[in-house]
DNA sequence: CAAATAGTGTCTTTGAGACACTATCGT
DNA sequence: ACGATAGTGTCTCAAAGACACTATTTG
């Protein structure tokens, strides 16, 4: 990795003297996205034991020179293709017998993105395939691999509590032009419960800037289209 | 570490091949307290390269058969003779170059304990030694080891928001009996601002449970003691 | 016009914030 | 009585919540 000095020799020897083994350590990620108005995550299925047949979050050891959110970016793209995308960390799971194979510590990350984007690079295979809705992977029955139905409902969790408070996190599922009602819609759906019209448009208007277009077409009034406003956590000081 | 089946050799072995070399993985504590009125976190000064002189936060390594929770309350326990607190995971720091002498992601924690607690226990010398108020140590001048300012500055916003949430991260700084304006100062503490004693009533009425006790023998009024209200938390669904 | 969805006005209730007041100790 | 801190009553104002209304498109 890098040369070693007089002084920092003493170190490693202890060190090394001390520990005979270390844990690995990998990062799994929890790419959501919304489809036909539900949260979905991406799973693959196992196709080796332990937990063979269940679902299983996509996830990548992290290289000795590869930072965590590297290793993500890595993970990430092999699954979808896709090179930049939100994401932040969730949590770290240590457990000794989390993984009956071998220690593993997992340093999960949750990523949201557009189910346009999402399927926009999806090369191999078609990503929708390996989209499972949320809600359905968390029922008590239905078995998942490793502690991964844990890390998926400390997510949901996280996203409900973002979204209740209206931090951003829901334009991460929106293309870039939208209208409130579909706006609203996202917000419903990452809280779970249903919101009123006027008081949600009160919520974000300053949270969005509108645009000269709007929808056609549909055998209803047109609704306005808009963009984030990008100026709008620089005000929040 | 355990015994490996036919089925999992396969996949050790495509891991063994593939990784050459794993980082180490360490767990950094913050240990809050507060004394003299002001937040103060435990450190030491570190007597090796790199950062010789500098103050460090305490961390140990995490072995291969132990926990995360495990490996902090060991380094509790070395750090101040404490076996049961409160901590928290904070957050995971995997930066390639946060130690310049090999790769370690740390997995930082941080406790609250109340004075009391802390020097009830203080075997080896005094652990008074070793607070240093935390806006001290995160003056841009001061140079700390590692990105332990980093780590500090996380943990200070963590708090800060958690009590302006009210929530019950106060009490862990109380002793079991304290009265309301003993708390309403531990709050301004966190929050780093003043409150109406009115309003700081009404807010925390329900959190805490009046006593038949109250404090005397100073020239004034006497102060009703309270204790924490356990059930508070089960109300809140 | 009817159906359907987009968008607005406004009332009520809740709670944060600010401030003034009363209460009770020791000296 | 006085200084000092403990503790309470209540007003204001802003925001959350609930609901009713108007507006604009297609068929």
């Amino acid at each position: 990795m890098k040369k070693t000095t007089s002084e920092e020799k003493e170190f490693l020897q202890q060190y090394d003297s001390s520990m005979f083994e270390k844990p690995s350590v990998a990062v799994d990620v929890l790419i959501f996205t919304i489809e036909d108005d539900t949260l979905k995550v991406v799973m693959v299925e196992r196709s080796e034991f332990p937990y063979k047949g269940c679902l299983a979050l996509p996830g990548v050891f992290v290289g000795i020179d590869e930072s965590l959110e590297d290793a993500v970016k890595r993970g990430v793209k092999v699954e979808t293709g896709l090179t930049d995308m939100y994401f932040e960390q969730l949590y770290t799971w240590g457990d000794v017998k989390r993984d009956p194979r071998m220690r593993i510590i997992s340093v999960s990350y949750m990523a949201l993105v557009s189910i346009d984007q999402l399927c926009a690079k999806s090369a191999n295979g078609n990503i929708r395939d390996y989209l499972y809705p949320v809600e359905e992977v968390l029922t008590p029955d239905k078995e998942l691999a490793f502690d991964h139905k844990e890390i998926i409902a400390y997510a949901r969790t996280r996203i409900k509590n973002k979204a209740a408070a209206y931090s951003d996190i829901a334009f991460n599922f929106m293309s870039e032009k939208f209208t409130l009602p579909k706006l609203q819609k996202v917000y419903e759906i990452l809280m779970d419960k249903p919101l009123y019209k006027a008081n949600f448009r009160k919520k974000v208007s300053p949270m969005v800037l509108e645009t000269e277009e709007s929808t056609s077409g549909e055998a209803h009034r047109p609704s306005k289209l808009y963009v984030k406003n990008a100026d709008y956590n620089a005000l929040e000081e």
